[in-house]
RNA sequence: GCCUCGAUAGCUUAGUAGGUAGAGCGCGGGAUUCGUAAUCCCGAGGCCGCGGGUUCAAUUCCCGCUCGGGGCUCCA
């Protein structure tokens, strides 16, 4: 809250007409003359909704405050929007005014509060002794009884082959599971680095910061955009062959409807909040908003459960805490594909559940990443599904984090979050598929049963692969991590460059060209290092672009071009291998089976590049 | 957001006890036409993050800001 604080000689207001959110007021109300007043100019900030009562009684405390040191006959209060840029809603703005008015009146202060809303004339007489102008900022201290509330802890266990173990006693045979457990208990143990995805996201001239947008916020460079793309596709492909049905919604809500208000508190702080004239908007930080109104407004049956509806969030905006956010890892704008699955009852939903949990542990095969599992429940869903939810951690194949929850925190009953381990040893949650029991009521979303009669629907959320970017993040915490063991690479079908051809000198150009073309037309990301720089140069250069299939073209090739035998690099192996390129192309295209494709969006000549 | 550390060429960095700066990679030019992880020579490139203060003089010392790293807390 911003207060400008004026002691006045007199006050002499009129109201002259309505805006949209003007108060009701009485004639008497009109207009208004105090005299030997401290006027204080008020305006109620965003910030300020979070804690009105504080607010409130901090500013009092102040205005008392002055009062006692300039002897005024009386307060007035004057709302006044233009001291901040940041205004809060006009509702909580009225209530705060009206508050304080009421506040002042219970200390036998006389106080006058001139009308909300209103565009007013206005004549103000500035005493102008050293203390009769000041301005003030208040804000609320933060509450410290959060602590308090931690009184109901949740338990954890590992899930093993249906049985609940303490995490204490547990004898781990998976690193991975014992680190996601030591962090999510709170003794990961951290060394203060940098985690190494964050180099390589810009070495190999993927993405990088971006300092005139907001903190966490990304440029993507041509190969990291080819990646995002394909993994785009890639999701697209394994939700619609599950049935999914692709919308696309706005990013931005009103936040005057009540259910995307409620819905966005849960959501607290973390909100991307944008003011617009007296409307205030809020970006999506998931795709909920959207998919929620097109099922509310749509008419479902029985027959239609369940509906899956998918939508790829580029962007959803969380704001995240500064100093929280990190490379790929944790940022304000990101893109996550956002899956929602409206059933007909938990049975159904139970059923849809599993299927989920296939998609996910899917994407961990496709992407070569491994991920550890965290099982959430509710203890009320835990002792009633028991059954369940050790059936569905048993697909796993491995044990699992099991946390159980006292009672219902959010509008999940159960969860299950799915982590890749960086390089640090910390825990990237990427997978996640979620039981909502709360947003069919809260959005009005029914369908009608087979007896007729309209019912709530439980809904799905499904990440299959978390967001895009943190995808990316394990791909590359992976490769770092592996380093030691084997050259660095990205699985075939994401990689941009997948097949480089490197002629020895310029008369090996040609052919070497023309074999790109050929490979090109196999729908294979192939380019050709033309640069001239010896061949030493060009396989290293090659090596550290990972390509994976790299294939010199010097005389001895030119002279076997009627068969195209070839002599190949493969990085995976470090082996070199003599094939013709039919062998070569069946290689790539077996690799990158069942994968999206997309063709590489650079110059086929090296030298023409540019270097992001 | 808080605590803490940092910012020198496109990148990685050296350096100045206060007197405005070097290197490697990359880039441009030239020579070399080469068989598996860096060919040689030459050249261009710096408001030493931004703003203020101290000083005859600040990239260097002090303060503020911006951006970045790490930690705290939370998450996709």
């Amino acid at each position: 809250m911003r207060v400008l604080l004026i002691h006045s000689d007199y006050l002499k207001y009129q109201t002259k007409s309505k805006t949209r959110i003007a108060e009701q007021i009485e004639d008497d109300k009109k207009e208004g003359f105090f005299e030997d007043s401290l006027v204080v100019f008020t305006a109620v900030e965003q910030e300020d909704e979070e804690n009105p009562q504080e607010i409130v009684e901090n500013v009092i405390t102040e205005v008392k405050d002055v009062l006692g040191k300039i002897g005024a006959d009386n307060v007035v209060i004057y709302p006044y929007a233009h001291l901040s840029s940041s205004l809060s809603k006009p509702d909580v703005a009225k209530t705060v005014l009206q508050e304080m008015e009421s506040r002042l009146q219970e200390e036998d202060i006389k106080v006058a509060r001139v009308p909300f809303g209103w565009y007013k004339s206005f004549e103000v007489s500035c005493k102008g002794h050293p203390l009769s102008e000041l301005s003030r900022t208040i804000t609320a201290k933060p509450r410290e009884e959060e602590k308090a509330d931690k009184a109901e802890e949740s338990k954890w266990y590992i899930l093993d082959q249906g049985n609940l173990i303490d995490p204490d006693e547990f004898k781990f045979e998976n690193e991975d599971l014992r680190k996601l457990v030591n962090y999510e208990l709170g003794k990961g143990e951290s060394s203060g680095e940098e985690p190494p995805h964050v180099k390589l996201m810009r070495e190999k001239g993927l993405a990088d910061y971006e300092p005139s947008a907001d903190v966490g916020h990304l440029r993507w460079y041509p190969k990291g955009r080819l990646i995002r793309d394909l993994l785009a596709d890639y999701v697209y492909l394994l939700v619609t062959k599950e049935g999914a049905m692709p919308v696309e919604t706005p990013i931005m809500y009103d936040l005057a409807d009540d259910a995307i208000r409620v819905h966005a508190e849960k959501f607290g702080e973390r909100q991307y909040r944008m003011g617009h004239k007296n409307k205030e908007l809020m970006l999506r930080y998931a795709c909920c908003f959207g998919a929620f109104r097109v099922l509310s407004d749509s008419f479902l049956t029985w027959k239609n459960l369940p509906a899956r509806v998918y939508e790829l969030s580029t962007y959803s905006f969380r704001m995240e805490k500064k100093g929280e956010v990190v490379g790929l890892k944790r940022l304000r704008g990101f893109t996550m594909p956002d899956l929602h699955t409206v059933c007909r009852d938990l049975e159904q939903s139970l059923v849809e559940f599993d299927n989920q949990i296939d998609m996910c542990m899917q994407t961990g095969v496709d992407f070569q990443v491994n991920y550890e599992v965290i099982f959430r429940a509710t203890q009320d869903f835990y002792d009633q599904y028991k059954e369940w939810m050790h059936a569905s951690a048993a697909k796993i194949g491995k044990p699992v984090l099991l946390e159980i929850l006292p009672e219902r925190k959010h509008y999940w009953i159960s969860k299950m979050d799915f982590a890749a381990i960086d390089y640090l040893g910390r825990p990237i949650e990427n997978p996640t598929v979620q039981i909502d029991v709360e947003s069919g009521e809260r959005f009005g979303i029914t369908y009608l049963e087979e007896n007729e009669e309209e019912g709530y629907p439980i809904i799905l959320h499904c990440s299959p692969t978390g967001s895009i970017e943190r995808v990316i993040c394990s791909l590359l915490e992976k490769t770092a991590i592996e380093m030691k063991e084997k050259p660095p690479m990205l699985p075939v079908w994401l990689t941009p460059t997948q097949v480089r051809i490197l002629p020895i000198a310029e008369r090996h150009m040609d052919y070497a060209l023309d074999l790109a073309r050929q490979i090109k037309d196999q729908n294979i990301r192939v380019d050709v290092d033309d640069r001239p720089e010896t061949v030493g140069k060009k396989i290293r250069n090659a090596a550290t672009e990972w390509v994976p299939y790299v294939v010199v073209i010097g005389d001895n090739e030119m002279e076997k071009r009627e068969s195209q035998e070839l002599t190949v690099n493969i990085r995976e192996t470090k082996e070199k291998q003599v094939m013709d390129l039919e062998t070569l192309v069946k290689t790539v295209q077996e690799e990158t089976r069942d994968m999206p494709f997309r063709a590489l969006p650079l110059p086929l000549q090296v030298s023409q590049r540019i270097n992001f």
